[in-house]
DNA sequence: GACTACTGTGGGAGCGCTCCCATCCCTGCT
DNA sequence: AGCAGGGATGGGAGCGCTCCCACAGTAGTC
């Protein structure tokens, strides 16, 4: 159909119409500044007349950059966090990508043998750099992928003291701002529902909440901290613990509004009141921070604008050779709804 | 760092290493039967040995097929959906291509320009066809891939007779389950909101209401219908013009679980109660479904399936000139829950 | 006026594959 | 014994670019 039945223009043919030769196209494609206004020009028509549009793959075999990169998602942690996480994440990536005409190339990683071959993609050279989402303490492929010579940079990071770069956002930060928040509103007993303390994102929200404690004056207590797992179910377990054990307390940070979902039914079920009884703060400031009853004040990372600064991070280590590894922690916010 | 500071190996290499010629390397690697079974292991011994990973650029080149599709999501409506739709198409999308090897390149288009520039990677020759999702009534993208000689396969489809491949949910089938279950509960001024009109889906969907109540012997009464945008606040206005023009509505159908989330809001804010005034059935089965108060019955579409037969329709069309348009209407299933 | 120093340009040499044709070497048959 | 018919194999010819070297033309220098 149509004209393209034969095949699309070449960049020699587009050379010929022009009445130039290959290299001068090549160079005004690419934007070299060694080319005359006027044949620029000329060879700026050719190409309009002709429609042409570089071949991808050619560029790629002889140039030696695909001008893709690469996300990857776990797919495990893709069901555990709550939803938007990660379509914020990817529009945030998606629209710094696209600003640099760079394609984003998504890897939902289920298995061990999905993940082996996406490191024969990566050696296979599909890609120019990675982009790494929620990654588990543990994970060895951050290293794994640097060896390769490929750029990288992750999404949150593995443990304190990160070697790959990284973007995160202030979980410190998102942890003393809940207190500080539950203090002001008169509360001295505030317990916690943390994320799986294998991960670093769970372990700094610990902290941050800690440091809140210790800022107010306020005496830690070991009785008022339960771990849960980021599920719903997760934090009414968790919740059911910590009123087992403390039936004193006044307020709860739960380190995710999924889990404070949970722990909002739990409070229920033992007949608390939200937030005369108990107050509660969470992290994401998620649609379902929104719709609970009452609406739960939450703390708000801002994950479009992590997606965004990975990205850029990305384009800047595969252009310049990176002396040292980049991080970047992004402030969070507290959103005020009335759970408090 | 490592061994591969010299480059990685090439095709020749393996097949100097194994003694034999490049032509049958790539026999090999390509699984062609011409091979004896000798030299097979052979050759598979080298590229053991050697670690080596076929280039995907020059593959490309050479054999003009690139592995990869393109999912294009067009922003605007990724921020309508309920959240998790896309994740869970995405989800299904990939899991299919993984199987085959093939790599997903994900567009989220936002803008006339994006969507120009999305044209040019196809003329560029990056994916073997495209997948589009939530295309809208007027949207001339599908026909423009076509024109361009790309196999393309839609989630959803323009209007009842759609010529290009599609996967749709049995959006009509949703509406009619959803009226007989509240026929079913002894409800019979059921209504309805709708979602916007110009979207085949919305039409669809009160397609089945209609029917649904032709099939109870209910008279069809267009004051209980009520167009809503596939918003929270959509939901919540269309809820109250219901109200007002029809107060003695004993039940709703709503045409998205959002939507069904602000209609509950208005129907707290006019003191009915579900489902003892008002029953309430949703669309979508999502997250906000299990968390409103009451849980919300909701007609489920198989999201995920849907990503993964829309892959695979296409990974065929890819392969077998598609004789005539497919298309697949995948079940939907009530979920019930407290609100009926 | 001869020399150097640029800028602009053309085009050869690959990049690492796939495609395909020519070749070789078996079978099996007459 | 001689020949056809295959299966297995080697390797040339590109695919459409980028890189880079060579060269022409022009300008600047003493």
């Amino acid at each position: 159909m149509s004209g393209r039945q034969s095949g699309r223009p070449t960049l020699e043919q587009v050379a010929a119409r022009a009445g130039v030769g290959r290299g001068t196209v090549s160079r005004v494609i690419n934007g070299s500044p060694r080319v005359s206004e006027q044949t620029r020009t000329a060879v700026a028509r050719a190409v309009a007349e002709l429609g042409y549009v570089p071949n991808q793959a050619a560029r790629a075999l002889a140039g030696s950059r695909t001008d893709a990169i690469a996300l990857v998602i776990p797919e495990a942690e893709a069901r555990l966090f709550t939803e938007p996480y990660f379509l914020d994440l990817i529009r945030g990536v998606s629209a710094e990508l696209a600003e640099a005409d760079k394609q984003l190339l998504l890897t939902l990683v289920r298995s061990e043998q999905e993940r082996q071959r996406f490191e024969q993609y990566l050696a296979a050279q599909r890609v120019d750099g990675v982009l790494l989402a929620s990654v588990h303490g543990d994970d060895p492929l951050p290293d794994r992928i640097r060896e390769l010579g490929l750029p990288v940079v992750m999404n949150g990071r593995r443990s304190e003291a990160e070697p790959v770069p990284y973007v995160d956002s202030d979980n410190i930060g998102a942890g003393r701002a809940a207190v500080a928040h539950l203090v002001g509103r008169g509360r001295s007993r505030i317990a916690t529902v943390t994320g799986p303390l294998d991960m670093y994102v769970a372990r700094a929200r610990l902290g941050g909440y800690r440091a809140g404690l210790a800022e107010a004056g306020l005496a830690p207590d070991e009785e008022l901290v339960s771990a849960g797992d980021f599920t719903e179910e997760g934090g009414r377990r968790a919740m059911r613990l910590l009123l087992d054990r403390s039936p004193d307390l006044d307020a709860v940070f739960v380190a995710s509004d999924v889990m404070a979902a949970g722990a909002r039914g739990a409070l229920r079920e033992a007949g608390r009141r939200v937030p005369e009884d108990v107050a509660l703060v969470g992290v994401d400031d998620s649609p379902v921070a929104r719709l609970m009853d009452p609406p739960l004040t939450s703390v708000r990372q801002p994950i479009e604008e992590m997606g965004r600064t990975m990205a850029r991070m990305l384009l800047e280590e595969i252009v310049e050779a990176p002396e040292e590894p980049r991080r970047r922690v992004l402030p969070t916010e507290l959103i005020e709804r009335e759970s408090c």
